[in-house]
DNA sequence: GCTACAATCTCCAGTCACTGGAGAAGCAAG
DNA sequence: CTTGCTTCTCCAGTGACTGGAGATTGTAGC
């Protein structure tokens, strides 16, 4: 049994988050000591890296827990994951997207600048006129 | 002089949005009617297009302030709009290369996928180990 | 046993940039 | 005068945490 302290070291999860993740029912409400302190068997390490893991490549919470669910059942077609993982890549890449959209645009300004007075500043100018900018999404 | 409803067709910007930029002070709060109804001078229009133009390039809050009020005084050296685009520049570099990360994984992780069952399911199983996966930045 | 000090507890407020609902009031047209 | 639209203020919610206050509990050394 770990307590939370060793639990956060091991899995790379903050304290303060894993409290968050056990109030919105990600993480299982662990027992507690005599004390009152959680106290955690190995496996919470594991589906804690499992939820941090998939944080990191920017599911949302709601998709960790269904993802969490489904790894816990191996018997259960893989569908639904793959789903969600291909809707997680579509979103990455609109945002990539939008991004781009954004760098190119930002690109043209800086490379335009005459580092001179404002009125003549093509960061000021191009943001006070969007007609004066490519009309790309973003 | 026009009425909230006007301004937020003519600039784009919704109603509670131009409240709430009023509330923060990123707008100056216009002059009321007798009826306490917001009465905006058309240039509030240039001002809020101006606005939107910069959250749409991403620009948080803080920078907007800054580049709205140099936008005001033409005058000004241009350089602190520059470094403003700038480092709104690297920002976006930085998160389009963190999002790239993260799609190359995914797709690694749905291309392997066999769509079978969870226990041989690539997605899941590389959500379940780290190790498993490129030590990309995600 | 006592004293530090570390770890943990709960609760709550703040982050960012909005967004939307409730309920009241004003305003224009028929 | 009524109907319906616009606007008003206030407040709570979003997502995913993050951190502080103040109280307890646990542990190590003396």
């Amino acid at each position: 049994m770990l307590a939370i302290g060793r639990l956060s070291k091991d899995s790379g999860v903050k304290i303060p988050t894993i409290r968050y993740y056990e109030s919105i029912g990600l993480l299982p409400p662990p027992v507690r000591s005599e004390g009152n302190r959680r106290m955690y068997p190995p496996e919470a390490v594991r589906r804690l890296r499992f939820i941090r893991h998939a944080r990191e490549l920017g599911f949302e919470i709601d998709a960790i827990r269904r993802l969490a669910d489904l790894a816990q059942d191996p018997a259960q077609p893989c569908c639904e994951a793959d789903l969600l993982a291909r809707r997680r890549l579509i979103e990455i890449e609109e945002k990539i997207s939008r991004l781009a959209a954004q760098r190119d645009e930002l690109v043209r300004m800086i490379g335009d600048c005459t580092h001179g007075r404002i009125e003549e500043c093509r960061v000021i100018d191009t943001l006070d006129d969007h007609a004066k900018c490519l009309h790309a999404r973003h």
